[in-house]
DNA sequence: TTGTACGCGTTATCAA
DNA sequence: TTGATAACGCGTACAA
């Protein structure tokens, strides 16, 4: 009396169903290739054992894991948050786990995961933006480990990618702030160093100037780790600035809440005197006074598509397909005519 | 030429460097029982493979997989990402990896999760509040998988936990509104079932009113799941009740800040007309005007917290102590004292 | 259709 | 201090 202390495996199902191992693992794996009867018999054993397999032990024996790796910049912020929760539900229909790792934006950190995550046996890997050393992705393919880049696309990089065009939505938002009659414009940018979406980002600013035939002076880059206080702080530089700036686009959201914020503070009137932009259209910026005019990116949508091309790759359907998930501009508020 | 198609052993290691397995192995988990010429000898080998343990085959052999597993309810909301993410950093600096699962508040995928990471060999559980079937308890007890809830803090309760102690938290909330001469108030919370934190802040409510010697029915409750809109609806109903309170306070942030877009949209000043408040105080509370009057909660030293202890008791150093994180009450404009 | 037996890459025990 | 070698639990040729 009294169960047995340790987990139930394959042979003691084995015994108790009075069959082999083998004939175990086909019932759990291809069931199809046991006849019925004593695949009743096995399951029953299974259950009334309440047996689970070993993952660690499945993982060596077929050298594969069912687990991807995630490695993300941070969790703490929305749009990660909800892009890598789409993933998960994704995977998890599909019998995958996930195992996440956050870099905090820093690429030797970002490296060390991967390794740690290549080790752990992960299927598949999930990465954000394409800037990284090539040494990484050589890693990866001696390794055979299939990596995707998300947040980001990018066909004619190495790396398969799941995202938006992060330059010509920049550029798209940048042209409504020319259209607006705005010709002395900041930009807040978060750190470019390492981080191919700010880069982008900041790139499609450039281009509509350029496009509309203004001298690269006019606009004002400031750059500064994301986050809210950043923003603010941002924001009151640009202010200082001579000529000031009549519209401060924000490399996302959060910086421009913090401008937002900022301005408010001070007594700057929004849209008033200084028109705001942001990037990503997380909760937030329906919910702030005034609203912000921002682009929207489908976070759920990527990180679902993400998660069922990656499981293609990883299963040997597709050698890596890329997708340009469509963003649109949501004009609210915070964006209005230039009075000067 | 050519390098191998497969990843560096133990083995080849010990070939490299003229030794056996076993003393790579040694070199690499406990240096100090091998030779200081030795081990140079067996580390640069390492160095010059490349070589990373195969922590599947390292997971088996030592019943130890060095990963812990958390399932939260969901990561698209900025209380759990926050703290997870202080969870994770805690348990890298550690050593450790992490598997995290959602449960998208049910049960049942919970408990499907919970077998999952277990039969993935995880050292370790995070869950999120105490309230669950006995039975799963049992089976983490019989798996040996120690488990620890955070974001709760009961500490009779069967499991250890690191969190806050929601009823006392949202009866001094309560308090504080009825200091503000509120006697109708409304109440806006999250699901409870299955959620005891939910519960916790309803009761803790209710302690405050009966401790004022009010009736009962003083508190007007409506469930909703976790939501902006859902948030807003509800608000929408209460202002149709009679006697409309004149306080409506909320299970979360998300829901007031949904019962304040309402009150803006239908032109209920707050707080002139109605007192709105939150509770876990994200980003949002203070950023949106009006700015939310709400309950602090420490996310990241929850987290940290969390970590430490879990490894403590992973690591067999602790039993499972609980620790009460203190919250305190963020006093904001969207709570004033009533008109009546 | 089922069973036998080997290998996956480590750790750990026991000798040397 | 180091080296053989036996687990660990599962998948899968290959054989029956």
């Amino acid at each position: 009396m009294g169960k047995s202390r340790t987990a139930p495996t394959l042979n003691d199902v084995a015994k108790e169903a009075g069959v082999s191992t083998a004939t175990v693992s086909r019932c759990l794996n291809s069931p199809a290739r046991v006849v019925e009867e004593t695949r009743k018999r096995v399951l029953s054993a299974v259950d009334k054992l309440g047996y689970t397999p070993n993952m660690a032990a499945r993982t060596m024996a077929a050298n594969r894991s069912y687990s991807i790796g995630a490695i993300i910049p941070t969790m703490d912020n929305a749009i990660f948050a909800r892009g890598l929760q789409a993933f998960q539900d994704h995977l998890r229909e599909k019998g995958y786990s996930l195992l996440v790792a956050s870099s905090a934006y820093h690429p030797d950190v970002e490296k060390d995961q991967i390794r740690t995550l290549v080790a752990r046996g992960v299927d598949g890997l999930l990465l954000i933006g394409h800037a990284r050393e090539d040494e990484i992705y050589d890693y990866l393919e001696q390794h055979q480990v299939p990596a995707l880049v998300a947040w980001s696309y990018l066909p004619e990089a190495r790396q398969p990618s799941v995202g938006f065009n992060n330059r010509g939505a920049m550029c798209d938002l940048a042209r409504s702030v020319l259209a607006a009659g705005h010709r002395r414009i900041g930009l807040i940018s978060g750190v470019t160093q390492g981080n191919d979406r700010a880069l982008s980002r900041v790139d499609g600013a450039r281009d509509a100037l350029a496009e509309a035939g203004m001298e690269p002076q006019a606009l004002t880059v400031i750059e500064t780790p994301y986050g809210i206080d950043n923003g603010a702080q941002a924001f009151a530089e640009l202010m200082r600035r001579e000529p000031r700036p009549t519209a401060v686009m924000c490399g996302n959201d959060v910086l421009a809440v913090g401008a937002l914020r900022e301005a408010t503070r001070v007594g700057i009137s929004v849209p008033g005197e200084i028109s705001i932009t942001g990037f990503d259209d997380i909760e937030l910026a329906d919910i702030i006074t005034p609203s912000l005019t921002t682009v929207h990116v489908p976070h759920r949508e990527m990180g679902q598509k993400a998660a069922s091309e990656l499981i293609d790759m990883v299963e040997g359907r597709s050698a890596g397909r890329s997708t340009c998930i469509r963003t649109h501009i949501v004009s609210r508020a915070s964006l209005a005519f230039s009075k000067t």
